[in-house]
DNA sequence: CATGAATGAGACTTCATTCAT
DNA sequence: CATGAATGAAGTCTCATTCAT
């Protein structure tokens, strides 16, 4: 049978298809479930191929995920910018948070992985709510919230609701990001805000 | 080892037994990273006797699953009960979170697997936010919280924060159950408390 | 658990039994799709006592196989008797086949391990080839038949039938072992007879 | 022995080797004694390249199966067209058998398999049964045979005995395929040819 | 660059058989 | 005499990975 390099193919393009198959059947069916068979037969390429892009599938998995959490922790750095475009307290977390949510709903898939299946989602999440007290320590410092609530324990449960939400109503599309974020503040702030408010 | 039974051997322990170390090891390493040698090894079997008391690996990880689900709803149902004690609003909800984390305290492991590791927690979850729906709706129907938010998205947030806060205050000890319960209360429901307490 | 001796027990009936149901079991399922636990089971016994009575399922199955020869062998021995009762040519091979039915039929399952299922079977043809061989080059020697047909080759025919018809005619009470015997000589030696009635 | 592709192997080569040594253990050990370790053993692989042509040893039995039995169906089939080439009562009859023992000795092991080992040799006669039937009502309807003996018990058998002789005359080289079909037709049509004869 | 072919390692499961009671 | 409990040995099958082309 005919062997060796096909018409019309590139590494580059090869190595991409692997990747995005990759990341959709991992996010689907579990990195487990997920055979090299099966990602290859989806990028009509054979096994051999795979290993020429990537070491292992382990590495590859891995690798996703770092790639996840890395992007996430950028997000969160950035969004902290926002203090400089004048955004405090709860506004800022709000803002956060809907920077966070836009980014999952642009990489579904890798966040399915990254936040839900893997191991290393319980760093990921650490991080986040590691930062998220820093920012309620700095930003929310005299609220009620803080009054009555411990800090870590109010922050783990934010990102408890993140985690679900995010499944629930932002990756099956019935909230928009800014919608969910705003909703989230609602729920968590109330008290703060019906102060501003009145 | 020689063959046949042993020594002052019981199977009613074995089996007792087998089950403990296999909810152990799935609860740890999860159900793939989870190998019958390994369960049997820590019972200090071998892997036929496995086959004695259990039908296959996935159908015990199963009726685990199962078993997690009833007493879980089981605990639900009861614990509306509680309105015959007298226990309305913010109170029969803080009431059945109560129980709830009593139950997942007495049953780390089985938690663990039915909780966060089974594809079936899914389900799970799904029943305890249309049971938390339907308390919403039924005992704090006029309250600020909900004219402000969603009830699907409380409830789903809300069981979002129990999920979180189960792995990282209740599992480890650092939180009683009662006051994990009272925390997420004064998070949600702070603005009714205020309006009660003043 | 209760262990030990039933009351009402006893042992040859035991083992009886035991016999009864492998019998049934091996004729119905063969020799591998046949399990000891099967055995036991439908006697209602364990399987350690199965080897209270039994060396092993081999030497169970081997038994088995060497009664239904032995006996099978008596009965055309006893069939040449016949002889001393004045049937000679035809008659005499009539006779012998319905014997050899009757013996079928009344241990139908007992045959259809030793004449079917056992590799041992291909003995048990052999021997009843060469006992017709005999009785045909005795009996038969200046009959037509012969003179047109090799011996060995009408034996091993005669055989294939028996072993055939008693399949599909005999063991399923369609015919009767006489009318089988009758049926077969008709067949064989329809020259002889037509010779003999004109 | 090293991982990966060996020198000078092809997928082709090796899926017809495996299946001849299948089909030569299957017939001469029979299916329950003949592991896939043996068969890849004899032919020099391993035992996943096994499950890369086959899928698995139940499948690749009751493949050879199929075929065995289409193609002795097939056999019968064409055989009939001897009609057009002016064969009809007895010598249709001897031409058929005549085929089906050019098969036979042709696919020896397949024959063993086939027609002696498998369950679905039960079919595979039935069939032959019942095309045997037919042409002899169409053939001989008004011969001495049929008026004595029940056709479908001369049906049965003549299959018995084309059964034992094939075991014991063919498959052995002893007798020809043309010889054992004169012989057989020389015992079961006696009476017709020597009318015909004379 | 890519493939066809192959395998090492190991997982799950079954079954005849055997102790200890 | 009979049983409850256990196991040695082995078989089928899968999967990530690797040669040779």
């Amino acid at each position: 049978m005919a062997r060796g390099r096909r018409v019309n193919s590139c590494g580059e393009k090869s190595k991409k298809l692997l990747l995005e198959k990759a990341i959709e059947l991992f996010s689907t069916y579990g990195y487990h479930q997920t055979k090299i068979s099966d990602i290859v037969k989806s990028a009509n390429l054979t096994q051999p191929t795979f290993y020429l892009y990537f070491q292992s599938k382990e590495t590859l998995f891995n690798d996703l995920n770092e790639k996840f959490h890395n992007e996430l922790t950028e997000i969160f750095s950035s969004s902290t910018n926002d203090i400089n475009n004048g955004k405090i307290g709860i506004d800022l977390i709000q803002g956060s948070l809907t920077h966070i949510f836009e980014f999952f709903i642009e990489n579904p898939n890798l966040t399915k992985i990254g936040f839900y299946e893997a191991e290393q989602s319980t760093a990921v999440k650490e991080m986040l709510v590691s930062e998220l007290i820093h920012i309620l320590n700095t930003q929310l410092k005299d609220s009620n919230v803080l009054k009555q609530a411990d800090a870590t324990i109010l922050a783990e449960s934010l990102i408890g609701s993140v985690e679900r939400l995010t499944l629930t109503n932002l990756l099956t599309n019935k909230t928009s990001p800014e919608q969910l974020a705003k909703e989230i503040c609602m729920i968590y702030f109330a008290t703060e805000l019906s102060l501003v408010h009145s």
